[in-house]
DNA sequence: CGCGGCTTTGCAACCGGGTGCAAAGCATTT
DNA sequence: AAATGCTTTGCACCCGGTTGCAAAGCCGCG
């Protein structure tokens, strides 16, 4: 017998009947179930026993309204189109449940782009929030630092509010790594491609790339840009520079800002009839990213470094912490190669 | 000022401060948020301006504990691995925020295999469960049957158990509609490729296959095992065979239990320097089935069906319905043609 | 034996909001 | 004018747990 939803919780066991059964008043039941707690051994394990024998578990909704503090952790992600996002997603809500956090997803897609989910999460009154998504722009962050004075923290990407804990690679860093590694293979003629937000995130990224080309004398001949971030879009782009330039004053190698642009060149590449040579890499190190038919050089982000940290600053007290930056790691494939 | 996460929520505006700025009593409050509670609309407008100039907003975890309704929905998922899952996990979200409802998403990773997450989320009174990983074990299914009495949805896969609503793709059907989909290719020697789980869901797909075949007097011919849904064991699983069978007695068309061993069985195929004629068929119609350099023949699930179905019955009242088996829709892409 | 100090337990009050009932307000009916 | 019915509002109590305090129990020590 299937009850409907809404009754679904009735009849559940509470700290009073174990009270009842075990002999003793419901607060030495609140005790035993609470670490440190001023309670005799004796009692502990009656209670204890009592409770394992009734199937009492206690109603953290009940427990969260004196503590403050719910556990519950809200992920703001968006409309869950980045294959980069899973990994991420896996390792946050898997180290949350680890220290005892539980993890809320609010999606913001086009029709709640609004602050509505977000004061959803805040009546349901969450501890933090960490904002994944990618294409989340910072006025939805500053939305978040308006409804409530928790914990925000921005994973992945740059945040230049104040009060916003930013966890991210060093995206600097990257761009630099990345034009070492074409200055490596000797390319002169370099493009970029660009995305449709232009953050700061991706513009220091830029700002790395172009510097350690201008080391060795050399600039971004081209930047194309890419509507969205979509395999169609990276294609589109380069698909139409191939088009209106002449073989001989193209570029020989392409830095694309995220591997879903890549690996949409790539395609574009392929696509020609004619053979052309141009280096490409990307960045994430998506799955797909390591598949035989692109084998797409890429940056991996230290996603062991990053979640760890942002977690910790979800918990940590004090004042935020400045900006952590990780390094992240260049992953050498066969597509950066002039083939 | 950053106050510590366990403060973060102190000195929120409760419902008696909008009260007696509005010079009502805290009940008035209580139903000018009440849909449908008898309330004079001036005093309800008057409160709800009072509201809006304080920022307030209801407790919700208050308000669950008496209502026995959290609006709070755990989504039951495992490692997060399949990528098949993230349109999935959108859509679910995405509809249930519609609706109203949040989710909590519980991870379950080996080290939590057991039940401890269930019971977590049955602490926090979730209003129901909806099973989402392809690798959750039925046992699972049964656990969280014991701990409470709430809607549990099995999506995307069958389960036999009792009181589990099952919401899925017709996966005899589909066996049929690849079978028919060889048949018209005029394969003659046909293969398929079983996954680690045997589990009633592949089952019947692979009892559906068989039929349509036998209709024309075929059957399966072979039958490879990957050890995990990885593309890798993919590839190791079709290589093994190719390096163990005669050219002229290989068979001449795949069907995969997913498209990620689909595609590793292509790249096992591009990887053989002889030219293996093959057409591979896989399921689930994930993004990267779509890459020019695969152009899977797959099977999509019909989403935008199971989904509804889904939240509608975790919302329904009464008895469990019978199992819901959604046709899906073979898309046609040129991995089955003979190479 | 009496006293101080420590641990253990019970209790009232509270967290923030919802329910059911009764009383108050008001208009309509006879 | 009194009786009737409806809407609106206030109130005591409840949901299931926790907190701070005070009382009770227990110990050793002078």
């Amino acid at each position: 017998m299937r009850k409907k939803m809404s009754e679904a919780a009735a009849r559940k066991v509470t700290a009073s009947d174990v009270a009842k059964r075990a002999g003793v008043s419901k607060w030495t039941v609140s005790r035993a179930f609470t670490e440190g707690a001023s309670i005799s051994p004796e009692a502990q394990e009656r209670v204890l026993q009592v409770a394992a024998e009734l199937g009492y578990r206690p109603n953290l909704l009940a427990r969260s309204l004196t503590k403050k503090r719910t556990g519950i952790v809200g992920l703001v992600v968006d409309e869950l189109e980045n294959p980069n996002l899973f990994p991420i997603l896996n390792e946050v809500t898997n180290q949350l449940q680890r220290k005892g956090y539980m993890s809320m997803l609010l999606n913001i897609t086009s029709e709640h782009s609004d602050g509505s989910t977000l004061s959803l999460a805040d009546q349901f009154q969450v501890d933090g929030l960490i904002f994944l998504g990618t294409l989340l722009n910072d006025e939805l962050v500053q939305l978040a630092q308006d409804i409530r004075h928790i914990p925000l923290i921005v994973l992945y990407r740059n945040c230049d509010y104040p009060n916003i804990q930013v966890v991210a690679t060093d995206g600097y860093r990257a761009g630099r790594d990345i034009a070492g590694l074409f200055i490596e293979q000797r390319f002169r003629r370099i493009g970029y491609m660009l995305g449709p937000f232009s953050q700061s995130t991706q513009l220091k990224r830029l700002e790395g790339f172009r510097d350690g080309l201008k080391e060795q004398g050399l600039e971004v001949e081209v930047i194309l840009e890419a509507r969205h971030y979509q395999r169609d879009c990276g294609f589109q782009a380069l698909a139409r520079y191939l088009d209106l330039t002449a073989p001989d004053a193209r570029i020989e190698a392409l830095f694309c800002e995220n591997d879903i642009l890549a690996i949409g060149a790539l395609d574009a590449l392929r696509a020609r009839s004619d053979a052309i040579r141009m280096g490409v890499v990307g960045f994430d190190d998506i799955e797909l990213a390591a598949s035989p038919c692109y084998d797409l050089t890429t940056y991996r982000q230290p996603l062991e470094l990053l979640v760890p940290e942002a977690i910790r600053r979800l918990t940590a007290e004090g004042e935020p912490a400045p900006k952590f930056l990780a390094p992240g790691q260049l992953v050498r494939r066969s597509s950066h190669l002039r083939r």
